[in-house]
RNA sequence: GGGCAGUUAGCUCAGUUGGUUGAGCACCGCCCUUACAAGGCGGGGGCCACAGGUUCAAGUCCUGUACUGCCCACCA
């Protein structure tokens, strides 16, 4: 006996252990010059400044499922590691930590503070790290990178000098969204537009010529002093007459001029609109196609300019305070509405975006997108596919990418401004005098770019571009992106422009979209929220293995995943359900492997059952993890280790540990099914497998392997037996039905009761007669007949299984009306069924269309559920008599 | 305003190509049966949101309705 294994599963000294033997191993590190088609993954990169939480577990466990799956299948499997520098949101956590000091970072100055950025990330940025280790998650550490590490850095600059030379980087201006407080365009889809309860206000403008006026609605009286046109619709009959004239703006007295543009909605507000170009996004569009003045008055910080005449100087709330009462006490404010309307929010802090007028760079995307979307769904599929709409919609209707951010951590733009004669400079290599005038006094561009350009790369950045790698070679294209739909256009679509264009091919073959975890009511998981769940806190409680099987259970393609702790606890006891299978085969197994048998001609229906399910299960798992059905590969894994393996192989074999004759059989078909059981669930929970696959005994002069480099189960066609599988459902059918009637009746299970069985023919007797020694310990028996010559007591409680009558004796105090109440309710239930289905048959229409193939099916059913109530009535007919007697004597 | 999902047992979810709705948790009853009480055995519980349509047959396909959630969007 090899025993070695304590009695309840503890996860984190086991897990511990397998972690540092894999790291220590470089299990996970692939030579690219080994056989097996290469199969790759990038890591989507946290953020460094990120902890772990539920997303990335569930991002990171299905990867893992499909890297160690893909290994297991004979791939050169390479999964890349690493993360993001994050600019805006690892600025703000050191900004933070600075302000405790009572310092900024302009008190720092540029250089040291990022100096300060850097030292942040050696202290804290290998959190994150040791947070994706816990997981098990089966990368390459030797490959890990950095956006901002040194290959990366240059990639970006390379990038970023051939789109400028390309012109397909350009720098101008235009108006981006303007975070206040990070002090930073936005891109636009950094931005969140959040519902908000705000104010219409209608002010009236009077001609310039006297002749009248016009009354304009505005939900941010605050940008009047930048107005430099009214716009109506060409077609408003109520204002046709105003267009070409000039109306005054109030309180500064300008005269701006009354234009017309079918943009203008006439049933919103007054159908007229004051145009503020660079306050605006839409008035920034009418103000180019109209050729208006561009008046600033609000600047960078949000307070009102000199432009803004006597509000220079007050914040724009205040102004906003200000010209309304000024505009009220003129008599010119007509009227306030409450307005629902969405504003604007920075992604990162929360603070209200302004839309403002800047010189930023841009990358052309808007001649770089068809590309992207052609690929798909040839040379890139999108799953579930109803994103590939979504993807679609979004390039279709791109705008140019603001890629520069007035930040200072983060890739520094690589232009330089020649400050004698003002030539711009774009260079991979930092430039020392300029090419046209020969100056030295060169200025390199303050902005740093948007932390998703380095990104965009990081499919092939990673691999060591712009080099000519060998991982390159091997790995590129990657073969699936499994990522969060969340970042779809900030990150997705942005490395298929990019990868397309540098490499010529697009960066991955399949995009797996997974679910965003949500709390069990729904939720978007959040920190203020308090809903979190945190990984690490369920891998230090339940394991890791229960939290990745419960993360891969729900993961159905398509869906949101909501969680609950207790799911995690309830998964747990599936771990543990595994161990305790190992520590019952452990028992019972030889120091040494138990000597081979021939499983395709191996005696024993249990054997043969058990072998035959394990060709399903393998054949059904490989395909629902190729096709990303993670569920799916999990619940199969689930029931047939729990329902199939333990519920009854386990059971049905201990007899034959006790009979030296059948003991060798019964120790090699346990041995081999349960180490193909391992072998099957490792993608999902590697730890427990990995464990109890090195305390299995191996033949004798090896040692033992680890599970993490052996092969998926090949398939064996000679075990496959749907005859023999199905003989042992009638099995099973007998003994649940003995245990029905026991529990029904209020017998205790441990009571060993008499059962006659009268078979429904030769075949079925045999095959009882055979399997005696199966029922008896299963159903509990003192003792069994077989016949159809059987005389019965009549006080006997029975039932009938594919024919086959069961029938139970009843001796000592035993309620004889539960017993007839148990009857009747059985025959409900069949004289349920034999409706239906002779419903079904007695329907000309359903004979004569069906296929025969399920008609045939339709009657063979009807008959089984016909003979079986026939059965049963006389059955209960016997029993009245039995209870009259009774009653009489 | 547009688009996309979802609606199945008390709760959270499965249900591949249409062919007797399944699981986990919760609940009820009986069991410490020598792998596991984080367990075993048995049980109750569903006109599959609603209304039409296609079909011999619909949870599954089509149309519409009602809620719920998400994404996108330039009504100031």
């Amino acid at each position: 006996m090899a025993d070695t294994l304590p009695k309840g599963y503890e996860p984190r000294d086991v897990e511990e252990r397998w972690r540092a033997h894999w790291q220590d191993n470089k299990t996970f590190t692939p030579d690219p010059d080994a056989p097996g088609d290469p199969y790759c993954i990038v890591i989507p990169p946290p953020n460094v400044t990120g902890a772990l939480h539920i997303g990335h577990a569930l991002n990171q466990t299905l990867i893992d499922v499909l890297c160690r799956h893909a290994r297991q299948k004979g791939k050169n499997v390479l999964w890349v590691p690493g993360t993001d520098h994050a600019g805006i949101a690892t600025q703000n956590v050191v900004e933070r930590a600075l302000a405790r000091e009572g310092k900024t970072r302009q008190d720092l100055g540029r250089e040291a503070f990022i100096e300060r950025v850097w030292q942040w990330r050696e202290d804290y940025g290998h959190r994150i790290l040791n947070q994706i280790r816990a997981l098990g998650a089966s990368v390459d550490w030797t490959r890990l990178r950095f956006t901002m590490d040194e290959g990366l850095s240059r990639a970006v600059r390379k990038v970023f000098v051939q789109l400028f030379n390309e012109g397909l980087i350009y720098k101008g201006d235009y108006i981006i969204n303007w975070c206040s407080r990070c002090h930073t365009a936005l891109a636009d889809d950094e931005v969140e537009h959040e519902p908000h309860r705000g104010k219409l206000w209608k002010v009236r403008y009077h001609l310039a010529d006297g002749s009248g006026e016009i009354v304009i609605a505005t939900t941010r009286p605050e940008t009047i002093p930048g107005d430099t046109a009214i716009c109506v619709h060409p077609e408003d009959e109520r204002y046709a007459h105003l267009v070409g004239k000039s109306a005054i703006v109030p309180v500064l007295g300008r005269h701006i001029p009354i234009i017309a543009d079918s943009y203008v909605d006439r049933e919103f507000g007054t159908g007229a609109l004051k145009v503020t170009p660079c306050h605006d996004h839409n008035d920034w569009a009418l103000g180019r196609t109209h050729k208006l003045e561009f008046l600033q008055v609000i600047d960078e910080n949000g307070v009102m300019k000199a432009e803004a005449g006597p509000y220079a100087g007050l914040t724009k709330e205040a102004c906003r305070e200000k010209i309304v009462a000024d505009i009220e006490a003129a008599g010119d404010l007509l009227d306030v509405e409450e307005l629902d309307h969405a504003v604007g929010h920075c992604y990162r802090c929360h603070t209200v975006v302004e839309p403002h007028v800047s010189t930023q760079w841009f990358v052309a995307t808007t001649k770089m997108a068809p590309a992207a979307r052609a690929a798909v769904p040839e040379l890139t599929r999108i799953l579930p596919e109803s994103w590939a709409k979504t993807y679609y919609r979004w390039l279709d209707n791109i705008r140019d990418w603001c890629i520069s951010r007035q930040i200072w951590w983060g890739h520094r733009i690589p232009a330089w401004t020649c400050a004698q004669c003002g030539r711009l400079i774009v260079s991979e290599e930092d430039p020392t005098a300029c090419p046209r005038c020969g100056g030295s006094d060169l200025r390199q561009d303050e902005d740093v770019l948007d932390t998703w350009f380095s990104s965009a790369l990081w499919p092939f950045s990673t691999m060591g571009w712009p080099e000519k790698t060998k991982d390159l070679a091997r790995w590129y294209p990657t073969s699936v992106l499994v990522t969060g739909f969340d970042i779809i256009f900030f990150w997705v679509a942005r490395m298929m422009m990019m990868g397309q264009h540098f490499m010529g091919q697009v960066p991955f073959h399949d995009v797996y979209l997974h679910a965003l975890v949500r709390d069990e009511s729904g939720r978007k998981m959040s920190k203020s929220t308090g809903n979190v769940i945190d990984p690490l806190e369920m891998i230090d409680k339940y394991g890791c293995d229960a939290l990745r099987f419960t993360l891969t259970a729900f993961a159905a393609m398509g869906r949101d995943i909501r969680l609950s702790e207790a799911r995690i606890e309830g998964y747990r006891h599936f771990i543990n359900k595994i161990w305790n299978a190992a520590r019952f085969a452990l028992m019972n197994l030889p120091e040494t492997a138990p000597a081979p048998v021939d499983l395709g001609t191996v005696e024993g229906l249990h054997h043969q059952w058990i072998l035959h399910r394990l060709e399903a299960v393998k054949q059904e798992m490989d395909a629902a993890l190729e096709e990303y059905r993670f569920n799916d590969a999990a619940q199969t894994g689930y029931k047939f280790l729990w329902n199939e393996f333990c519920d009854w192989y386990l059971e049905l074999i201990k007899p034959d540990m006790q009979d030296e004759a059948r003991k060798p059989v019964a120790q090699y078909v346990l041995w081999t099914v349960l180490r193909e059981l391992l072998l099957l669930l490792h993608p999902i929970i590697p730890f427990v497998t990995a464990e109890i696959w090195h305390a299995l005994p191996v033949p004798a002069g090896q040692t033992a392997t680890d599970i993490a480099l052996e092969p998926w189960p090949a398939a064996r066609p000679a075990c496959v037996r749907p005859d023999e599988a199905a003989r042992m459902e009638l099995i099973q059918g007998v003994i649940v039905a003995v245990r029905t009637i026991k529990a029904e009746l209020n017998i205790s299970p441990a009571h060993k009761v008499s059962l006659l069985l009268h078979p429904a023919d030769d075949a079925q007797a045999a095959l009882l007669e055979a399997s005696q020694g199966m029922i008896f310990p299963l159903a509990r028996l003192e003792s069994l007949a077989i016949g159809t010559d059987l005389t019965a007591p009549r006080a006997s409680a029975s039932s009938v299984v594919c024919g086959c009558q069961v029938i139970v004796p009843l001796k000592g105090a035993v309620d004889l009306n539960g017993e007839l109440a148990r009857l009747d309710k059985e025959l409900a239930k069949l004289e349920k069924d034999v409706a239906g289905v002779q419903a079904k048959l007695h329907n000309e229409s359903f004979t004569s269309r069906a296929p025969a193939e399920v008609v045939a099916r339709e009657r063979e059913r009807a008959e089984t559920l016909l003979d079986n109530r026939a059965k049963l009535l006389a059955l209960r007919e016997r029993f009245r008599e039995a209870l009259g007697d009774d009653g009489d004597a």
